[in-house]
DNA sequence: GAACTTAACTTAACACTGTTAAGTAACGGA
DNA sequence: TCCGTTACTTAACAGTGTTAAGTTAAGTTC
C-alpha cells in the first residue's frame, strides 16, 4: 500500500533510533549529563530533529522508562515458575536488585528522580506481565493465602510496599553512595541477601 | 582587637546569610531548580558575590549537607537515653525516617543523589555525636554484646547497613514515588513501623 | 595627609542548556 | 505544473553556572 505505509515505518525508524541513542547516553552518563545536541550528534541530526519525535527531553526520559519498567517487569516473572511461594518472595528481591546493580542509571531514573504523576487515562496497572508491582503483590498474596506468613499479616499492600522498600533500600543506597568511604561497605550481595532473609524472616509464621 | 577582626565577622555574617537563603531555597524547591542568581536575589547581592564566599554551586550544597549530617546524628542519638538496646535500634530507624520526612529535598541531596568521595583528609567518622552511622553501629554492637541478636549474626556492619537500607527505602521510595498514583500506598506511619519491627523481627534472638 | 594595596563587590560576558520560530528542500497528489 | 504537507535545518531566545574586567571603599604605609 505505497508510499504512506513507508513513510510511516521510516519515521517509526528514526524515531527509534533516537531511542536508542538516548538509551545509552542516559545509561552511561546520567539524564542530566546528556544533552539534546548530543543525542542528535549521535544520530547525525539536529538537535531541533528530536522535538518532531518527542515533545522534549522528559518525554524521551518517560518512554525510556516505560520501557525499563516493563523489561523488569518481566525479569521479575521468571521467578514465578518456583513452586514456594516464599521462594518465589525471595528470589523476586534478588532478581530485583539485580536489576539496579546492572542498569543503575536507568535505576535512577525509574526509582529515585521524582516524576510528575502519571495520567490517569494512560494507567494500565493490575497486569503482572508489565507491572512489577502487581507482580510483586500476586506474590505476598499466595504466600498469605497458603498460610506462610504470620497470622495478623492480612495487608498484601504493606507487606508488598515493605518488601520493595528493602530491597529499595538496598540498591538505592548502593547507587547513592556507592563511592562515600565514609562507610565500609559490605559486599552488595551479602547485604541483598541479608536484606532479603531478615524480611522474610521478619514475616513468616 | 580592631577593625580586621571586624571585617572576619563581617565576612562570616554574609556566609552565613547565603547559606541561609540557599537551605531555604534548597529545602523548599530542590537543588536544581535554585539558581545563583536567585540566592543573590534574596540577600540583595549580585549572584557572582557568591562565589567570593563559596567555591561554586556545589559547594554551597556540600556545606548545607554537613550541617544536616550533624543535625541527623543529633537527632538521632536523642534516642541513646531509652534503657533498652533493641528500643533503642527501633527508635532510631523511626527517627531517621521522621527526620526523611521533614527536610524530604534536604534528604534526597544527602541520601539519593550520588556524590564525589569524600577527601580522605578530611573524614572524621566514629564520633557518634557527628556520625549518625556510628551511632547506628553502636547501638547495633550493643544489642550482639547483650546478646539480643541471633547468634550467628556477628557482622556490626552487615547488620548495620541492612536496618539503614530498610528505612532509607521506606523514605526515599516515599520521596520518589510520593505523588506516583499507580501504587496504592500505606500511609508512610504505618510503613515506617512495619518496616522497622519487621527487620527487628527479623534479627532478634 | 597623599599614595598605594587589598578586599569586596558589580557589570558584562562566555559557553552552555532546552526549546521555539522561521526558513528550505523534497515528495505525493491534484 | 502547482500545491501543500512532511521532515528537516539554521538562527535565535531565555535561562544556566561561572569567569574576566572594572569599580569602590577601606586599611596601610610613607
Amino acid at each position: 500500500m505505497g508510499p504512506k505505509e513507508r513513510r510511516e515505518r521510516e519515521r517509526e525508524e528514526i524515531r527509534g533510533k533516537i531511542l536508542d541513542a538516548a538509551r545509552e547516553l542516559f545509561a552511561s552518563e546520567g539524564y542530566e549529563a546528556v544533552t539534546m545536541r548530543r543525542i542528535a550528534d549521535r544520530i547525525e541530526y539536529s538537535a531541533t530533529a528530536i522535538y518532531f519525535h518527542f515533545k522534549d527531553k522528559d518525554a524521551l526520559l518517560k518512554e525510556l522508562c516505560e520501557h525499563d519498567f516493563a523489561q523488569l517487569a518481566q525479569q521479575l516473572t521468571a521467578m514465578d515458575q518456583l513452586p514456594d511461594p516464599v521462594d518465589k518472595l525471595r528470589a523476586t528481591g534478588l532478581a530485583y536488585i539485580q536489576f539496579g546493580l546492572e542498569y543503575p542509571n536507568h535505576y535512577r531514573l525509574m526509582f529515585m528522580t521524582p516524576h510528575p504523576p502519571v495520567d490517569p487515562d494512560e494507567i494500565r496497572k493490575g497486569n503482572p506481565e508489565e507491572d512489577a508491582y502487581a507482580f510483586l503483590k500476586e506474590i505476598v498474596a499466595e504466600c498469605i493465602r497458603t498460610g506462610r506468613l504470620r497470622p495478623e499479616l492480612q495487608d498484601v499492600d504493606l507487606v508488598s510496599q515493605t518488601m520493595w522498600a528493602g530491597v529499595h533500600g538496598v540498591i538505592a543506597l548502593d547507587i547513592a553512595k556507592c563511592n562515600d568511604n565514609w562507610v565500609e561497605w559490605c559486599p552488595l550481595e551479602e547485604r541483598a541477601a541479608f536484606m532479603t532473609e531478615t524480611l522474610i524472616r521478619g514475616i513468616v509464621r
